[in-house]
DNA sequence: ATACTTACTTACATAAAGTAACCTTATTAC
DNA sequence: GTAATAAGGTTACTTTATGTAAGTAAGTAT
């Protein structure tokens, strides 16, 4: 009847970005480019998930993919224009997830994680 | 071997916030409280995923849920100090998706929700 | 009594995510 | 040459999440 509806530049967003992994790989990655193993390690996520989503990254045009025929072959995968543009969006998240998010058990697992 | 790891903080608020629908369910509420069909009719989303998101969000604090004991009884959904605290995480995804998404196809379904 | 509305639930099908094993190319170790 | 190691994946399979549709409960309105 009005314009209860969303804007739909914003849904596209919110599908990509908050897709799960994307943001967090996308966090990852503003820290500076890095290679797949890295991504996989930091984040804990499979490598069959980490491969589809910086796929889909790339295609959206978040993502960059570098190959560097050194050897053995070096694949380093950095954020364009448009995903370095997300680092204000990710400064907030992490203010508010500083002041309003608290954990909850098991907080000591691995001494050196600390 | 390193603080390559992500802040278990920022992973969980990601995990909350990320999770599909709740970030448009949070974006819809920044615009005031709302009542169920309001927010499912705007979001396009399932009476049952709108009533599961909203149950875990309220388990989050993030959403509140106010039941008025009128005729018909009318239950709104609002948020929280700690939902409220995320506007601007959703200010600067909105200016992010304002300048680098646009969308593809099927511009002019409805001239209605122009 | 029947129908209507809001706010959900339940049941079921489909899609996405998680897990583990395997593959490919290349390099060094024996 | 054969085995072992490493990066960067892919395949096959299980589990969980999502989507869809129908049903329920409380409270009017007719």
């Amino acid at each position: 009847m009005n314009q209860t509806s969303v804007c739909p530049r914003f849904e596209k967003g919110m599908r990509i970005v908050s897709k799960r992994w994307a943001g967090l790989i996308i966090h990852q990655l503003l820290k500076g480019p890095q290679r797949f193993c890295t991504i996989e390690t930091a984040l804990q996520i499979s490598g069959r998930l980490l491969s589809e989503r910086l796929k889909e990254l790339e295609h959206e045009g978040i993502v960059k993919r570098d190959v560097y025929p050194e050897t053995p072959v070096r694949i380093e995968y950095s954020l364009t224009d448009k995903g370095r543009a997300l680092a204000p969006v990710f400064r907030e998240m992490e203010k508010w997830t500083s002041v309003w998010i608290e954990l909850d058990e098991e907080p000591a697992a691995d001494p050196l994680t600390k």
